[in-house]
DNA sequence: CCAAAAGTGTTTTTGCTACACCCATGG
DNA sequence: CCATGGGTGTAGCAAAAACACTTTTGG
């Protein structure tokens, strides 16, 4: 019996100058020559899906050392016109202080997009982008998953910034600290942010590296 | 490049006795000769994976018309020990009246098992089992899921006491019947319930055939 | 007429929302 | 000394939780 061959794109996220952006990449072959796509590739025999996520985007643009987090698969029978392949999405989320993004030859380009603005895409990548931003827009309210879009010191006006950009609404700043500081998933570094702000401010850093369930919102 | 073989295999819960069961099925072919598994076989190379789980439902146990859902990847690398094969799990839901069983000559035996006592088990089925268990206690609380347990028509008694076995907790019936009623999610059918009651009660059924998001709880 | 489950409202508690002023610093 | 974002508490309201008695039927 024939088996669909197995890959795994992955939706990268990242905010910047105050947008949240995807990772794209722009093919050089065909059958979407030009347009721009997801970082994606096989699944080798021998390697576990997460980790061919990692690699997969680490060849495409250098990027390591993030959140991954593995989910949904999509298998319409027409999503690439050659073969058929069922692709595992990934989602990754890049901290903000990571910076460097290049691309190997084997794409033509590579850069970010705003998640709001984004061009004609290949395969169903806009499907797939448009699924794990609805599910980021949840999940950052019961889960600490917006700590992992943080650099590693913050302050609590960022990360409230943060939720504003990705939810695209406006937050009070009482209720946001209040509720933040009970759940204990942050502590005070004793540090503060001196420059760009006119009275130095607290900065907090994570309690837990990995991801924790807690209402936040 | 050699890709992982794809595979699904199917949860299939249902409610009988009072209590949460799970569909198993004994296997008859080396390596786990002899044990407990789930239901699952290979995905067709042209086919979609929710066909596939239906299919390999159909099959295994003759069960058909019944909710079922598509999600998370099994696929660590000694899960099967003779070839390398990532499993899409699925979970499935029987309405409580759907009753007859049968399985094919691909296996010995086919039974319904109490979730909170499963046996020894092939692969990595248990965590599977594990997984979506916890999945489908989440689930009911917001979306009538819990309504594709139910037979056609049911008191609002039958539901609530599936919830606390769901839950394995004890629900108040007046804020339980706020709660539903408000969410407009059953209708009242006029009928009653007269066998087996000393008062006669309420028949109600489901407004919609899909699935819903709304808080129940 | 008694046993057994059906059905029904109100009060209390809790958590969420809305809201405005003083503080510390750099220029 | 002024402009700028940092930092803090409380009152009102809406949703959730706790709670007990009357009704209908079959035996």
């Amino acid at each position: 019996m024939e088996s669909p061959i197995l890959a795994t794109d992955v939706v990268v996220f990242n905010i910047r100058k105050w947008k949240l952006k995807v990772l794209l990449i722009k093919m050089n072959k065909e059958p979407f020559i030009w347009q721009w796509a997801l970082p994606g590739w096989f699944i080798g025999i021998n390697e576990l899906c997460i980790d061919a996520a990692h690699r997969i985007l680490f060849e495409a643009s250098s990027v390591s050392d993030l959140y991954i987090e593995q989910l949904k698969v999509f298998d319409s029978l027409d999503r690439d016109p050659k073969a058929r392949i069922v692709s595992i999405a990934h989602m990754a989320i890049i901290k903000k202080d990571d910076l460097s993004i290049k691309t190997n030859d084997r794409y033509t380009d590579i850069a970010w997009f705003d998640v709001e603005d984004l061009p004609i895409m290949a395969y169903d990548h806009l499907e797939i982008i448009k699924y794990w931003y609805e599910r980021l827009k949840w999940k950052i309210t019961y889960s600490t998953l917006s700590l992992s879009l943080m650099p590693e010191k913050f302050t609590l006006t960022e990360l409230q910034k943060v939720f504003e950009i990705v939810l695209k609404k406006d937050l009070d700043k009482r209720n946001f600290r209040k509720k933040l500081l009970k759940a204990w998933v942050v502590q005070d570094t004793w540090d503060k942010k001196t420059i760009w702000v006119p009275r130095p401010a607290a900065l907090y850093t994570a309690i837990h590296s990995d991801l924790e369930f807690v209402d936040l919102l």
